[in-house]
DNA sequence: AATTGGCACTCTAATGCACCGAGTGCCAAT
DNA sequence: ATTGGCACTCGGTGCATTAGAGTGCCAATT
């Protein structure tokens, strides 16, 4: 029976992690003829299999059937990539390298998009990035147009060239003048601050006595109210290179294949998933199951939010098989979060 | 040796017709065993045998090996929904059913989205509408906003309600006020015309004297000309259902599933697809290596285009397997095409 | 002359079987 | 504690056989 003495000790734990890095890099179960070559454990077959036997006790590792070597279970991932992984971080040609790719004006200056689409080609697997939250972007312009029957259609720009619109509904019609009027007031008063700081003045401004507001202040805060105040929660992303996972024969199955797809369709699994890492700091790991999401039973999803200003506005993140090189991807993954902030940031700074 | 006559006789043909209708419905090769056993040909296996042996030198069907039945070829197919198909119409329950549906608000009113995905749904393939041409639209409002470095944000919107922008480069700075007077020249004078009609008159307007036009005017009309004058050509298009592809044992092969994904994210070998179908009127079906792209090999694709006030401005259509229910798929693309132009339209009126 | 029944032939898919190789678990020896 | 040895298990491969479906052709029938 193995005690947590034998667990602890140094060679069980550099065997587990040979081994999964074998199982990495083959993708075949690993038996131990194969480790018993490995010369950082210079050890018999035999033995190799006694302690295989005591890591399976664990959990660590699985047997698919009594004649193949072993295979992770999350359990074991999860054990290497909290403690046995060796992160090697990019050098710096590498860095300059994406740096370069991320500010590509190649599709109109998608910045989002870059970053998906590099991290979708140099881990050759999906790459996904949030758009910025809505609420931490600032209020650059607003305008409202008119439409029939009491709708009116509202544009507002945010961040330099972002642009937004919303249809909202009124009780009553309004002259293209109190329009722009509310907007000029809106424009001269708000502009400038984030989404968030303009909500909160917004419903400030509702709650204080409203007598000493003219006719135009009114509407215009009453519009703003109605464009700001109700949380849109627009959760949107930017997913690339689905087509990667399709080579990996672990996800290949049709039926697996079609779960996955149509849960990026959804998107709402992977918007949790994402959210989910929002709060936490630096990348966060989600393998197998962990997820919860059955679409993702055999898929792992390495995560880092992104921040502008220290503040954390986006998250982004690469999936991928179970049988990823983590070291890479979360290499890729980090330095790709700071490069995304920083290019971000509308005061440039160097971030490394 | 079949002679011309012979492949005009009414048999034959009825014959080819019921293999194919079988081979739809059964996807598996038809022989002439239960051939023999159709009440429509009564006929023994005998000479369905020779029958068939004649339809093969025509090149209209084929046989994967010795002793499998036979399986129309793209020729045999074409043949079929050229001369042979019973297209039956929709019963008007059906007609209000999908008509509901088009107009249903349940994503913020998306038209065309609705269109691609109750396309999809009806017919458990994939559907696809290309956004409504921008040519074609009418200029609502234009605005512009100053960026940094000489950029100007030009924002227009179309249609009531659909709002565009794009980013154009001037080599001189301008003031709010400036863009301000520009924008309002633009909006009385060409709102109302449709983008086309626009670019047509900034157009002229710049082959005329240019003396007689004041600062402001001029101003208006060059920034007119960096918005419209270059065709942005902007072809998009929605599609869904993309993985209800998958459940067809014909298209799931790792490779070909990956190949038609990748194209249908790349967009430019639909486009193009769609484009072709613009010109014709009606229905059109490009049948497996017809559309001339590999990923679309065993695909095949059913488009009509669609109009408001008798102007094409889009196409939609439905792309599955070349062993697809044609009759059913081109009822559902024609109907859809004609209530997607009828709900565009912005006098309403009924279309049937 | 068209249609049909009969028959030999071909090819696929499924089945059963033997065998190899990889890997394990356990035990006894070191 | 480690190791070599050995019996055992199990998936994969190659091979032969069989069953079934379907064809092509020919001669008989209508």
């Amino acid at each position: 029976m193995a005690n947590q003495a034998q667990i602890l000790n140094g060679r069980s734990l550099q065997l587990l992690k040979t081994l999964i890095e074998r199982y990495i890099s083959d993708g075949q179960p690993v038996g131990s003829r194969i480790l018993s070559k490995d010369p950082s454990l210079n050890l018999s077959p035999a033995t190799i299999r006694n302690v295989m036997a005591d890591l399976e006790d664990l959990g660590l590792v699985h047997s698919p059937h009594t004649s193949a070597g072993r295979v992770p279970t999350v359990k074991g991932y999860r054990l290497f990539v909290d403690s046995l992984l060796t992160i090697k971080p990019l050098d710096s040609k590498e860095v300059r390298c994406l740096h370069q790719g991320l500010l590509a004006q190649g599709d109109g200056g998608d910045v989002v998009g870059n970053a998906s689409r590099l991290l979708a080609d140099l881990t050759q697997m999906a790459g996904v990035v949030t758009l910025p939250k809505r609420e931490l972007l600032c209020l650059r312009h607003i305008e409202f147009l008119p439409l029939s029957s009491g709708r009116v259609l509202v544009i507002f720009v945010t961040n330099e060239q972002e642009v937004h619109n919303k249809i909202i509904h009124t009780n009553r019609l309004f002259s293209p003048a109190e329009l722009q009027q509310a907007a000029n007031y809106l424009n001269s008063v708000y502009g400038g601050l984030s989404l968030a700081a303009v909500r909160e003045a917004i419903l400030k401004e509702l709650q204080e006595d409203q007598q000493r507001m003219n006719q135009g202040m009114l509407l215009a805060i009453k519009m703003a109210e109605l464009t700001f105040a109700t949380d849109t929660g627009q959760d949107d992303y930017v997913l690339t290179g689905e087509t990667n996972l399709m080579e990996f024969n672990e996800l290949s199955g049709r039926d697996h294949l079609k779960q996955l797809f149509e849960a990026f369709n959804q998107k709402q699994a992977v918007i949790h998933l994402l959210d989910q890492s929002m709060k936490s700091e630096g990348v966060q790991i989600f393998i197998g199951k962990e997820s919860g999401y059955q679409a993702f039973d055999q898929c792992s999803l390495v995560t880092s939010p992104y921040s502008v200003n220290d503040e954390v506005v986006g998250v982004l993140g690469v999936i991928g098989p179970t049988r990823m090189s983590y070291e890479k991807v979360i290499a890729f993954v980090d330095v790709t979060a700071k490069l995304l902030g920083a290019a971000l940031n509308p005061k440039p700074t160097s971030p490394l």
